[in-house]
DNA sequence: TAGATTGTTAATCGATTAACAATC
DNA sequence: TAGATTGTTAATCGATTAACAATC
């Protein structure tokens, strides 16, 4: 175990190994190994000791790691074995579509709060959550001391809300939005736009 | 300009500055350089020209590049100066925003054929095209000698549809389900979950 | 011309992998 | 014990950056 600042790129792949666990203890699997783990995911054996061992010693020689303790280690780690309250802006069809998704509360996150601007909106309920207009939003959201949120609008609208976002005190942004957005240093950002994934696919497909 | 084949990292960084690039048109900018589109995008000067000198010199010293021909540029290289016509797979609340999201046909890509196996599904429509059968998907693909797809089905299911998939001749797949897929090695996956991305920031942010 | 910026080289930095002693 | 797999070290591999001649 080392105690120099872990590199983002092994943090980034910790969810990846979070999921795979947990996709295997709902199978009724207890135990696994670097081998075993690094097939499924595509990942050499090695990197994945590697990466665990930033952070203590999870698994015993000759055996190979106990999944449910692994799991609890790397929720640990990530900050997830907790419930983060989330708030999303923009509920077009795609925030419609997050609001409505049952993936992120077995996975550390709930949607607490739902944000418009069309008056259309406001006031409507998605599972008993109410839309609320922006110009509430930096009140509403210091309120419930909420420090994650996730960007649904068009693009023209998200460097906006992601200002907006920040004095609320906001610190962890998803932006679906296609736009790179400008922050500050200790903001931390992710983006979501499926056209750039495709697009890193098409360069290799044959004309 | 250098021969060798280019890391894959680096064409993943081309889409953004495609996308980058296309705002900064849009907003009638027509010229630009390295250092300018780094500072929007949080990367150094040095890598956007390394990054393009894989493929060729784009740009003019003293001034940096035209917008407007380095835009067709990476289309080119990336594939996208044509339209790719896309299959669906799951046409739940994700996949029915997918289908209605305005923001594929400007940058290479058409949603052309949509499944699902839910019989209350099957039939409907959504933007004149009509929602089929899982189980013709593999003819259909096949017949419209389509590419690309995207899966957005439950977890369980996903698997299962990726070997179709692959079967009917599909060569990249965007992956929504929050698993990772078994597929043939010249087989491009991408994968979109939204948890991954929150989990991967919580890890900095104070308990 | 003077100023700016490119494309490229070489140096630096960081990440991945191979190998193996330790040990369950 | 014999076999398996860990955690870690050192070597390798690859990506990023700094610097600058070329030149618009």
């Amino acid at each position: 175990m080392d105690r120099s600042p872990v590199p983002d790129i092994v943090i980034g792949r910790l969810p990846i190994y979070l999921r795979a666990l947990k996709r295997l203890l709902s199978e009724g699997i207890e135990v696994t190994s670097s081998r075993e783990l690094g097939r499924w995911l595509g990942i050499s054996s090695a990197q994945i000791r590697k990466d665990l061992s930033h952070f203590g010693e999870f698994g015993k020689q000759g055996t190979g790691y106990h999944i449910g303790k692994l799991c609890g280690e790397l929720e640990q780690i990530l900050n997830v074995n907790r419930e983060w309250p989330v708030a999303l802006v923009g509920v077009g069809d795609l925030g419609r579509a997050l609001a409505h998704y049952g993936g992120f509360s077995h996975r550390g996150f709930r949607i607490a709060q739902l944000f418009d601007n069309d008056p259309a909106k406001i006031g409507q309920k998605i599972n008993e959550l109410e839309i609320m207009p922006v110009n509430k939003m930096g009140n509403s959201i210091e309120e419930a001391r909420i420090r994650v949120a996730m960007i649904a609008t068009p693009a023209d609208a998200a460097q906006e809300v992601a200002d907006a976002l920040v004095k609320a005190g906001i610190r962890a942004i998803l932006n679906y939005a296609p736009i790179a957005l400008i922050v500050p240093g200790d903001i931390r950002v992710q983006y979501i736009d499926p056209v750039i994934h495709l697009q890193r696919m098409t360069y290799y497909l044959e004309k």
